[in-house]
RNA sequence: GGGGAGAUGCCCGAGUGGCCAAUGGGAACAGACUGUAAAUCUGUCGGCGAGAGCCUUCGCAGGUUCGAAUCCUGCUCUCCCCA
């Protein structure tokens, strides 16, 4: 494959690149680069806008380069000062392991584990004495560190920014010095830290990263990224039936992102597809389905998103009843005299927050038998058995 | 070190002794309408309980009072101004 064809692949829906010309350049050196991506050891899920970076690393293994991941369990104390999160305790090393091990199974969902390579920076960072701090300290001045986005804002709006958190974009910056990145990857959140490391790098008398932004997911709001925290997130290793309801219920805004960001369709096929729902030849619904279909492929089978694709069509757009629902039993000593509380079995079923939360559904029209909506609490066991109970818009159990 | 302001429910923000589980807005959830979209309208929005009601919440800990988010004392944290 060419150098250019190379560098049109990697550019595929790439925020920023900086710069193109020193990424061709390394490209052009023929060695499989260190391609640089950080990782928040306290995650638990991969998700769809982490997996839009993951499998651009991808891209980079595919044509040989080696996938640097860096777990940040030294930074994670600090936490990334967005100002939200406080300063997080200090995970153990087995606790950091245990996670990484849970998450890296998702992860090789997309990466190739034979070029990919972990590393942990508290191996580097925790090893620095005080004076090692300082002197990296002084690489720096306090007016650049405070260009960025976050402490700009927060200096204005006149909240706290605690000491240690300046140092975050430093400790980031360093790891890429502690590891010889070629590229780093990273969400467009990044960029900030990610031109440190480059400073960085110069500092130390290598040669800069070459930086290589990713846009941010949007998530199932529509409105915030994507993440764990804000739970507007998809999973990778999410039941083919959520991946695909959760994609439908995005709002069509964000559909030429999604289908850039989290698919391989394309470029021209999207701009067809959008093209044409936003014309009007097309219903929106319909790209979605597409994209829906091509992100349960991806992280399941051509098959499961066939049966999703048919299941979503008749429950929902024909309004049946599921096909085949999750049977749930009614527990014995839920009955009594024959009656059953259904606040509480909704309750005890996991359909609800709480019994009260399961009251005020059923007084809100929102739970269903076989399509009757509910209006008592108390029902007879029999008029439970063998029917589909509704809550919500798309929660359904099969009574038995 | 000195002076001033402040901490309220998921978030913002009212509330200065009883009528406060706490006005309002946002978020969220649900209903109608739809395409599990958007917009709009409606309802719910601390927990438990069939209900009467009970329990927990207004930075933390004590105190005053029949009664405190509201008053007093101490503590913790934050911001601003001066040095």
């Amino acid at each position: 494959m060419t150098i250019d064809n190379q560098l049109a692949a990697l550019r595929r829906g790439a925020a920023e690149i900086i710069s193109e010309e020193d990424l061709r350049k390394k490209l052009q050196e023929g060695r499989p680069l260190r391609i640089k991506l950080g990782v928040d050891p306290t995650i638990a899920h991969v998700t769809l806008g982490w997996a839009v970076v993951l499998r651009k690393l991808r891209d980079f293994q595919k044509f040989g380069h080696t996938a640097c991941l860096v777990i940040g369990d030294f930074t994670a104390q600090i936490g990334d000062p967005s100002g939200k999160s406080k300063t997080r305790p200090q995970l153990t090393r087995e606790q950091v392991q245990e996670n990484v091990a849970a998450v890296s199974k998702q992860v090789y969902k997309i990466l190739d584990p034979e070029l990919t390579e972990i590393s942990y920076n508290r191996d580097w960072l925790g090893a620095m004495s005080f004076e090692d701090v300082i002197r990296l300290a002084s690489r720096y001045t306090v007016a650049r560190i405070l260009e960025r986005d976050d402490f700009t804002k927060r200096l204005k709006e006149e909240r706290p920014i605690a000491m240690h958190e300046i140092l975050y974009p430093l400790c980031q910056g360093f790891d890429s010095v502690e590891l010889r990145a070629d590229v780093e990857l990273g969400g467009n959140d990044q960029k900030f830290n990610n031109l440190v490391g480059r400073t960085l790098m110069s500092q130390y008398g290598q040669d800069p990263q070459v930086v290589l932004l990713m846009p941010l997911l949007v998530g199932t709001d529509g409105k915030e990224k994507m993440s764990q925290s804000l739970g507007n997130y998809i999973s990778v290793v999410d039941t083919p039936r959520d991946m695909y309801g959760k994609t439908m219920s995005i709002p069509d805004h964000l559909l030429e992102n999604w289908f850039v960001l989290c698919t391989d369709v394309p470029l021209e096929e999207i701009k067809e597809l959008v093209g044409a729902s936003q014309a009007g030849t097309l219903n929106p619904r319909d790209a979605k389905r597409r994209l829906a279909k091509e992100i349960v492929t991806l992280y399941h089978s051509a098959q499961a998103a066939e049966e999703e694709d048919n299941y979503f069509i008749e429950t929902f757009s024909k309004r049946n009843q599921p096909v085949e629902a999750e049977e749930a039993s009614i527990p014995e000593d839920m009955v009594s005299e024959g009656q059953v509380a259904l606040h509480v079995l909704i309750g005890r079923l996991g359909l609800a927050k709480s019994n009260g939360d399961a009251k005020k559904l059923i007084e809100a029209g929102a739970v269903s038998l076989d399509g009757e909506k509910a209006t008592g609490l108390m029902v007879p066991v029999a008029d439970l058995k063998g029917k589909v109970l509704k809550v919500g818009k798309h929660q359904f159990r099969k009574l038995s």
